[in-house]
RNA sequence: GUGGCUAUAGCUCAAUCGGCAGAGCAUCGGAUUGUGGCUCCGAAGGUUACGGGUUCAAGCCCCGUUAGCCACCCCA
């Protein structure tokens, strides 16, 4: 008999962080929705040429991360799919499926749900994550490119992660970039003999990725290099001072990168990642995004321009765990919990709590026929404020209510136990408060 | 995908040189029948991650597999 356990890199919700992403996941639904944002959910896998077509096919996301699934039966019918390792080609490819260019403009979209990476799993990298995405499609910027970033931050605010710090760079266009591309090449050939074996071989597949290579020998090379700021056509170098004047409009300070690139090949104009300041290790971005104007064409649409980002969940969660404060609240536990004297009381206790219930109370019944004393500790450890107790008193109509943290008790009837306990379940949140 | 470190009860960890697998916490039960938290007693919980090898004898040494972590790669 094999031994079960779950599969390599992902990893069970348990109640108490599951909570935790519930928090993350309402406050960025509310948020996005406050923004204008609305609602949409793809499909958790793809045929594999979205993301080879709208990733890029030589990018490493879609080289050696895809997470590639075959279904079906016989030659004909099988077909490849692939689990999606980022919204926004999925997203986009429902955009122009559903003629969403004939809706109001922008297009302004958001997601929360898990994303697939078949990686080498470590701390805070995983193979199935969450990712809170938020795309504008239709929209050239820049001052909308200001407004998503600015919703980053106030993501981050809401949940309470602070030194949250933004990267921002443009990476050009069309128009520029291949010029800046291709400056950047010769810079790195000139110097071929002092590259790493890896960073020569990336000399021709993508040399933007030169620029962020971790390799100490790398730091001359890249310090000589030439930036994009001096490349950029003056279409884009307006667009990346627009999108600055309109940052500073919000109170965004953000951090200029010359050297963030990002892994994904659809990316134009703006990038930007988040990061908290200080953090250590090397899975610590907590989410980036960018400007893909050139995505929704790719993908058999109508030239239009879009941004959005992805912030990860997992690494929020994780950061707020690094952070401290206080620990998330676990609503399932019980207010009340109805315990009987009584083996036989079973049928009166679950009654009791379905009524109380039905008055909007977090009530619990304790169905077990162990002795009292084992049901008001296990009421208590619960985190129970009040026990009601069925004992003898129920011919006459009353049962005893004990309140467990102040170690007092009193009889009340039957008929008065919901609005009773509703009162003092008012008293027991507003003493949580205080 | 590359290199390294690690794996003992649900959790945190012991186990001398290779010599009978343990503790704390948590769970469940009991301490004369309807009153919790504290205390005391007890039970359950293990193929020492899995599979092989060496040895009279392996949790410990060797090989493989799986998984986690760290550094790369890359990103969320």
């Amino acid at each position: 008999m094999p031994k079960f356990q779950a599969p390599r890199g992902t990893r069970d919700l348990l109640p108490v962080e599951r909570a935790v992403f519930l928090r993350l996941e309402h406050t960025a639904r509310d948020l996005a929705l406050r923004y204008g944002y609305a609602p949409i959910e793809t499909p958790m896998f793809e045929g594999s040429a979205v993301y080879e077509r709208g990733v890029g096919a030589v990018t490493d996301v879609v080289e050696k991360e895809l997470f590639r699934v075959q279904a079906g039966r016989g030659e004909a019918e099988r077909e490849r799919w692939a689990l999606r390792p980022e919204p926004t080609a999925g997203i986009v490819r429902a955009f122009v499926q559903h003629g969403m260019r004939t809706w109001p403009q922008p297009v302004k979209l958001t997601m929360t749900g898990p994303m697939f990476r078949y990686d080498r799993p470590q701390a805070g990298r995983y193979r199935q994550f969450w990712q809170f995405d938020v795309e504008a499609i239709g929209d050239p910027g820049p001052a909308i490119d200001a407004e998503i970033i600015e919703l980053a931050m106030a993501f981050f605010d809401a949940v309470g992660l602070s030194d949250v710090q933004v990267l921002v760079n443009s990476i050009g266009d069309g128009a520029c970039r291949p010029a800046y591309v291709e400056a950047l090449r010769a810079h790195f050939a000139a110097h071929a003999d002092e590259l790493p074996d890896l960073e020569r071989a990336r000399l021709d597949t993508n040399p933007l990725r030169l620029l962020d290579s971790k390799d100490e020998r790398m730091a001359p090379l890249v310090a000589s290099a030439p930036t994009i700021n001096g490349h950029l056509c003056d279409d884009c170098q307006a667009h990346f001072d627009g999108l600055l004047a309109h940052l500073a409009a919000v109170a965004i300070e953000p951090r200029i990168s010359p050297t963030l690139v990002r892994g994904l090949d659809y990316y134009t104009r703006t990038a930007f990642e988040f990061y908290r300041s200080g953090a250590q290790g090397q899975q610590q971005a907590l989410g980036g995004g960018g400007r893909y104007d050139g995505l929704v064409e790719l993908l058999g649409g109508l030239p239009t321009p879009g941004i959005g980002f992805g912030i990860g969940l997992d690494r929020v969660a994780l950061a707020l765990q690094d952070q401290g404060g206080p620990p998330a609240s676990e609503p399932w536990k019980p207010v009340v919990v109805v315990v009987g004297a009584n083996a036989e009381d079973t049928v009166v206790r679950l009654q009791l709590a379905t009524e109380l219930r039905g008055a909007g109370l977090a009530c619990r019944p304790d169905l077990t026929t162990r002795r009292l004393g084992k049901q008001l500790d296990g009421a208590a450890k619960a985190g129970a404020h009040f026990a009601v107790i069925c004992g003898d008193e129920l011919d006459a109509g009353h049962v005893q209510v004990k309140d467990l943290k102040a170690g007092t008790q009193r009889q009340v009837a039957v008929t008065d136990l919901a609005r009773d306990l509703t009162r003092a379940q008012m008293q027991h949140r507003h003493g949580e408060e205080g």
